[in-house]
DNA sequence: GTCTATACAGTGATAGAC
DNA sequence: GTCTATCACTGTATAGAC
């Protein structure tokens, strides 16, 4: 653990309040509280090397509480389908806290990580429906209803954000859920 | 018609493309074929109101083609719902259009805004529901289900974009349309 | 490694000539 | 009403003292 992977976690709230554009150096430098000469230090690319660090922190810890379980789990458990929505309620704080990719994705941001952002949605994607397939469900129903589960989590944080109602993400969250352990009952 | 209305559809591009805090005067006055001088005269409030009159714009298409459609269908008839799914697919251009309300939301912009996006969806949603109460769902599950849609489509919209693949909204759109319809064969 | 000082391009916004 | 010139300011990034 270096002082740099310290900074990682106050980068990400400062990106995720302001957005890419937004949060300035300024910004980024009072919310980790290093002066800007010691973030260019740490990141001599600048804002872009801080934002790639922050999104290959979020895909580690996705890829640690997420992905893998789902890959690994057991086929035709549905332990992991449920201990990944419970994940994401709790990383994406009830629909409170943005999905820094997802964000990424409808702005500029998208051409300059481009590929960190279709790996991170499309290992999610896939892993989800590698757990659907473990049901007996057929790979292009599992794809399909995997991605329609991630975007639902997606849209469930803009229309909870939108509306300022948490429980729509909630709302969301449980109706998906109910959806994909559907196909475990048969 | 003014010349400002005119100047609305350039700036929505614009402001679609870079995003709010993203898009320069010098981007929103190459975008529209005005000068800085010209753009102030006919939106005082700067970047602020531009912004404010594209969301208008974007909501009053959305009441006439799509709000008010729900509203006014005869309960009992699933032609409004296809109605709505595809001016959805025809204005955010299969997922590669992104919505400005939604990408807002995300944002510091959800503040500055927080009527005008809270009204949009929750305008949608209410209409939407209504036109499913029109089948016999009852209200709760008819708001829910009209929120699930809602953001699945934004969801779709995030997804395409951050997989590059238009298909992915394509899909949304058909399991989406398929669901709601659903409500009304029985 | 850390900070302060600074370079310099670009920002939103305004003034004023035409 | 339209543009150009300009304003004050903030942006990212760097240099250099400590």
């Amino acid at each position: 653990m270096t002082d740099r992977d310290d900074a990682v976690p106050a980068l990400a709230e400062a990106f995720r309040e302001h957005g890419f554009e937004g949060a300035s150096l300024a910004q980024l430098s009072a919310a980790t509280g290093l002066g800007k000469g010691s973030l260019y230090n740490f990141f001599p690319g600048g804002k872009d090397e801080m934002a790639a660090a922050v999104l290959a922190n979020v895909d580690a810890w996705f890829t640690g509480n997420v992905f893998a379980p789902l890959r690994n789990a057991t086929p035709g458990d549905a332990d992991a389908i449920d201990a990944m929505f419970d994940a994401v309620v709790y990383y994406f704080r009830s629909g409170r806290r943005v999905c820094l990719q997802g964000a990424f994705a409808l702005g500029r941001e998208r051409d300059k990580f481009a590929a960190t952002i279709s790996g991170y949605f499309g290992e999610w994607i896939e892993s989800l429906a590698a757990a659907l397939r473990g049901a007996g469900v057929r790979d292009s129903e599992a794809r399909a209803s995997a991605a329609e589960a991630v975007a639902a989590i997606q849209g469930g944080i803009i229309l909870s954000r939108a509306l300022d109602e948490p429980e729509v993400f909630t709302q969301t969250v449980v109706r998906q859920r109910a959806r994909l352990l559907s196909h475990f009952t048969g």
